[in-house]
DNA sequence: ATAGACGTTCCAGCGGCTGGAAGGTCAACC
DNA sequence: GGTTGACCTTCCAGCCGCTGGAACGTCTAT
């Protein structure tokens, strides 16, 4: 026991739930935890830091491969900035693509729903085309 | 023949590749196509409207499951606008979730390049901290 | 006749979990 | 000591929206 958690206590101070934490275990971006002899995993401060390290960058969109690796290579050395700068470098410009994709959605939707609301307003004739628009559609 | 296009035509027209419009169809939000004798698909004007209209509702995000039921209640009525109307305004409302999260994020990202510089020109000590937060992990 | 471009079906896998079944373990209470 | 109920374990399956590939049939051109 000490001051070691169980699967539940980490769940409960971090947020994640101990299904998630192992199939974070599973595959590989947490490492084995230890075992009581029941078979119990035990968590102890560096279990807790890795895992918010790990939601940490899921959270900024790190996709896990890249998680894994990452703290593979954080555990081994220190010359891993580069890589790290590069990684967030790389996530950064995903995000502003995401970003002006998503605003470009939501023009197009509330023109959608201007449409919908004038046309209510006239008579309606034919098939409704409201969710459609002159260009390709890809 | 005549003006009905095949699947691989009909995929070139649209952009959308054969594979996802047999998955459409195999998922119902697209009918069946009808065939010919060696059981090759077709497609008229219909079949290529109907396709545009399911890429142009998941090009504003709308689930699958949702367009069939859209397009199952806009086959049979035409009061389908509120419907409509509320499903519009719904996936604004995501929308703009997603958008502020993603603005938060950038922010975070921003961050921690920042965090990342100036620890680079200062003298490293410990583990690399600079994707760790002081607020909870989710 | 044959090549190769297209079509068909079905099965499997991606990522990141999440639900559920079937069973073992632990602390508390009677 | 027995029983409840909360917790833990494993493993298998499914979610979404495709996408890849195998194994096979068909059409068109040469």
């Amino acid at each position: 026991m000490a001051d070691s958690l169980t699967i539940g206590q980490l769940a409960r101070t971090t947020g994640v739930p101990p299904k998630t934490i192992r199939y974070y275990e599973h595959v590989g971006v947490l490492p084995a935890a230890e075992r009581t002899r029941a078979g119990y995993r035990t968590y102890g401060r560096r279990g807790v830091d890795r895992l918010r390290f790990v939601r940490r960058a899921r959270a900024l969109g790190v996709p896990l491969a890249q998680i894994k690796t990452l703290v593979a290579a954080l555990d081994g050395d220190a010359a891993m900035r580069p890589r790290l700068r590069e990684l967030v470098r790389a996530q950064l410009a995903t995000v502003e693509h995401r970003l002006t994709a998503l605003r470009a959605l939501q023009r197009e939707l509330e023109d959608v729903r201007r449409r919908l609301d004038t046309r209510s307003r006239s008579r309606r004739r034919g098939p409704c085309r409201c969710l459609e628009t002159d260009g390709a559609s890809r």
